[in-house]
RNA sequence: GGCCGGGUAGUUCAGUUGGUUAGAACGCCAGCCUGUCACGCUGGAGGUCGUGGGUUCGAGCCCCAUUCCGGUCGCCA
C-alpha cells in the first residue's frame, strides 16, 4: 500500500528550499539514491530542481528502513529539518543544504523505467517517444516546455499591451484545397460532407478586420497534412496577428518590437532594431535561399562573364541556355574537402537537381582543377583572382539554369558551413526577406500559382504588368528569418474587389469556382474593408531556437514522428466499423 | 513517393574472414559500506541478434523481401 499525504502540506519546491534552518515539507520524484550503509542520500526532484534528503544516525529506525526501499522515480513526500551540509555541492542550487528527514511518505512506487530518466541523452528517440511522459521528467525537456510557456506569455503580454484583442477562430472550417493538404473531419449529421481543420486562421482573421476589430491576435493551432521535418510538425502553433490601417512597415516594426522584447525577457539579449532587410532576389543571388543563414559568409558569386569566355562546353552551354555559372569559395577547406569529400558533395548536389559540380582544390602550389584541360593559358588564374581564392581554399562551381545553380550552391553552402564550423551557434541573426515573387510557375500543371495566398496584395508598381509579365510581379509579402529558419510570414491583403477578381482570374479560377470556394469572403469585401495585413509567427520554431534545440520535438510536449503518428498513444488508429457507418464513410453488411 | 543512415541484454554499444557457450559499460537484483552527490566494493540475473525467407556443414555477420525509426528531396498557397 502507498502512503498518503495526510497531515502534510508542501511548504517549498525542491529547487527553492532556502538556506535557513527550519522545518520544511517537500515532494517530488526520486532522482537518485546513494545508500552508504548506515547513511542514505536521496536526491529529490521536481520542476524547479533538486534537493538532497539525508537519513543517518538521528533518523528514526523505521523511517531509515523505509528509505532503504526507495528506488529511482518513486514519488515521495517528506518532512524534515533544513541543515547546512558537511560537504557542499557547487553544482546544485540547493547545494549548501540538505534535509534531515523526520517523516517519509512513499506516495507511489515506480517500476524500473525503460531508460534512465535523467541520463537519457543517448537513448534512442523512438523509445523515449513511446514513454514520452517519462522523457518529459527530464529537466532539459521540462525547461524547454517551461520556456515555451514563457514565450507564449511574453507574446500575450506584448500584443495585449499594444491594443491587440485575442479572438478564437473555428477549428472546424471549410476546406480550401489550394496549398497544403487539409485534415478532414466527417460528421454524423452531414453525409458526404467534411469540415477541414485550419491550416491557418487566414480567412477568419481577414474577416475580423472587415468587422472592425482593428487588431487581432491568437495563439492559433494550425494543421497541415504534409510530410514532417525536424522543423515541421503536422500540428503547430502560430502567433497569428492582423492589423488594420497599417502598411508593411507598421506591421514589421510591431513584430520587431515583439522579438526584441522576447529576446530581452527570455534570454537577456539585446536585438538591434530595425532588423536587416534583404529582397527575395538578393537573398537568392547571394545565398541561394529564401531563408538565408547569415551567421557566416561564403556568399555565392556569379562568374558567368568569365565562364562565357572559356571553351568549356558545360559552362558555355549553361549560359547559352539562359542559365548562369556560379561559385562559392570555402576558405582554408582544402584539408577537409578531399577529392572523396567533394565526391560526396557532388552526390548531394545531384540529389537536388544539379547535373554535377566543377571544383578547384588549391592544396599544393598548383591548384587542382577538375576542368583545367578545357581552359586556356591564364584563365584559371583569372578566375581565382576574381573569386578572391587563395592557397588552401576550395572553389565549388555549378553551371545550369538559375533555378538549379542557386538552390544547389545554397544547399552546399549550408552543408559546408556546418562541416567547417563557420557557424557561431551563440548568434541570433534576424533577417526580413521582402519583395517576394507573387506567382510561381507550376511545372506540373503548366499554370501560374500564388506563392503566398491569393489574397496577397501585389506591389503597387507591379500592378501594371500583372497580365503581361506575371513572373516579374512582386508581392507585398515578406518573411522573417532567424538563423536560416523561416519564423514568420506576412503580407498586405487585397481590399479592392476588382483587383481581387483579376488575381483570381490570373490564377485560372473561373467565376463559379471562386463563388464556391471563397464566395463569402469576396462578398464580405463588397461592404468595405480597412487596409489590412498581418503575420503568422511560428511559436514552436521560436521556442526551438531560443532553447537551442535541433528539432521541434524538443519543444513540443507530445510530438508526432515522421509519418505523423504518435508513438505513445499509437494514433492515428483504426476505429470500429460502427463508427465509420455512423459517419457515412463505410456501409457495414448485415 | 525517391534517396541515404540505423535496428544485437532494460539502455548505450562492441562483435575479427561466416566457426565452441554472443561480450562490455550503465541500469536492475542481492550482500557489504557513516558524508555521498555519475558514491565505492563483491556477487548475480538478464538475449527470438527488428521480422520472414534464402545461400551454407554452419549466419549476429552474406543475399532477397518486409517492417519500424531518423535525416533529406518531392511536398509544405
Amino acid at each position: 500500500m502507498n502512503d498518503t499525504m495526510k497531515g502534510l502540506k508542501r511548504t517549498h519546491y525542491c529547487g527553492e528550499v532556502p538556506n535557513t534552518e527550519q522545518e520544511v515539507v517537500v515532494c517530488g520524484f526520486t532522482d537518485r539514491v546513494r545508500d552508504m550503509g548506515n547513511l542514505i542520500f536521496i536526491n529529490l526532484r521536481d520542476r524547479t530542481g533538486l534537493v538532497q534528503l539525508t537519513f543517518g544516525d538521528n533518523t528514526d529506525r523505521e523511517i531509515f528502513a523505509k528509505a532503504q526501499t526507495v528506488r529511482a522515480e518513486d514519488v515521495l513526500m517528506v518532512k524534515g529539518d533544513v541543515r547546512k551540509r558537511e560537504s557542499v555541492n557547487d553544482k546544485l542550487k540547493t547545494g549548501q543544504i540538505e534535509i534531515h528527514v523526520t517523516d517519509l511518505r512513499i506516495l507511489s512506487r515506480a517500476e524500473t523505467t525503460p531508460f534512465e530518466v535523467t541520463n537519457s541523452d543517448k537513448v534512442n528517440e523512438e523509445l523515449k517517444l513511446r514513454y514520452r511522459y517519462l522523457d518529459l521528467r527530464n529537466p532539459r525537456l521540462q525547461n524547454n516546455i517551461i520556456t515555451r510557456h514563457n514565450i507564449a506569455k511574453v507574446a500575450r503580454d506584448y500584443f495585449y499591451e499594444n491594443g491587440f484583442i485575442e479572438i478564437e477562430t473555428p477549428m472546424f472550417m471549410k476546406s480550401t484545397p489550394e496549398g497544403a493538404r487539409d485534415y478532414l473531419v466527417p460528421s454524423r449529421v452531414h453525409p458526404g460532407k467534411f469540415y477541414a481543420l485550419p491550416q491557418s486562421p487566414q480567412i477568419y482573421k481577414q474577416l475580423l478586420m472587415i468587422s472592425g476589430f482593428d487588431r487581432y491576435i491568437q495563439l492559433a493551432r494550425c494543421f497541415r497534412d504534409e510530410d514532417l521535418r525536424a522543423d515541421r510538425q503536422p500540428e503547430f502553433t502560430q502567433i497569428d496577428l492582423e492589423m488594420s490601417f497599417v502598411d508593411q512597415e507598421d506591421i514589421q516594426s510591431c513584430v520587431e518590437g515583439f522579438v526584441s522584447r522576447l529576446f530581452k525577457d527570455i534570454l537577456g539579449e539585446e536585438i538591434a532594431l530595425p532588423l536587416p532587410r534583404l529582397t527575395f532576389a538578393d537573398a537568392m543571388n547571394r545565398y541561394g535561399s529564401d531563408k538565408p543563414d547569415t551567421r557566416f559568409g561564403m556568399e555565392i558569386q556569379d562568374i558567368s562573364d568569365w565562364a562565357g569566355k572559356t571553351d568549356f562546353v558545360v559552362f558555355k552551354g549553361a549560359i547559352e541556355n539562359g542559365g548562369s555559372v556560379r561559385a562559392i569559395v570555402a576558405k582554408n577547406a582544402a584539408s577537409v574537402y578531399t577529392r572523396k569529400e567533394i565526391d560526396k558533395l557532388t552526390e548531394h548536389a545531384k540529389g537536388i537537381g544539379a547535373k554535377g559540380l566543377a571544383y578547384v582544390r588549391w592544396v599544393e602550389d598548383a591548384p587542382n582543377c577538375s576542368f583545367a584541360k578545357f581552359l586556356k593559358e591564364g584563365e584559371l588564374d583569372e578566375l581565382l583572382t576574381k573569386l578572391g581564392a587563395e592557397k588552401g581554399d576550395v572553389v565549388i562551381i555549378v553551371a545550369d539554369k538559375d533555378k538549379v545553380t542557386l538552390p544547389t550552391l545554397g544547399a552546399l553552402r549550408l552543408i559546408m558551413g556546418k562541416r567547417l564550423e563557420l557557424i557561431d551557434e551563440s548568434k541570433h541573426n534576424f533577417l526580413w526577406i521582402t519583395e517576394m515573387p507573387f506567382f510561381e510557375y507550376d511545372e506540373e500543371s503548366g499554370t501560374w500559382v500564388a506563392m503566398h495566398h491569393p489574397f496577397t496584395m501585389p506591389m503597387d508598381e507591379c500592378v501594371a504588368y500583372l497580365e503581361s509579365d506575371p513572373e516579374k510581379v512582386r508581392a507585398q509579402a515578406w518573411d522573417l528569418v532567424l538563423n536560416g529558419v523561416e519564423l514568420s510570414s506576412g503580407s498586405m491583403r487585397i481590399t479592392d474587389c476588382a483587383l481581387q477578381e483579376k488575381m483570381f482570374e490570373l490564377l485560372g479560377m473561373g467565376k463559379e469556382e471562386i463563388e464556391q470556394k471563397f464566395g463569402f469572403l469576396v462578398d464580405a469585401y463588397k461592404y468595405a474593408a480597412p487596409p489590412h495585413g498581418g503575420m503568422g509567427i511560428g511559436l514552436d520554431r521560436i521556442a526551438m531556437i531560443i532553447c537551442g534545440a535541433q528539432s521541434l520535438r524538443d519543444v513540443t510536449a507530445f510530438p508526432k514522428v515522421q509519418n505523423a503518428s504518435e508513438l505513445m498513444s499509437q494514433c492515428p488508429a483504426v476505429v470500429d466499423d460502427k463508427q465509420l457507418e455512423e459517419l457515412h464513410i463505410k456501409t457495414v453488411a448485415e
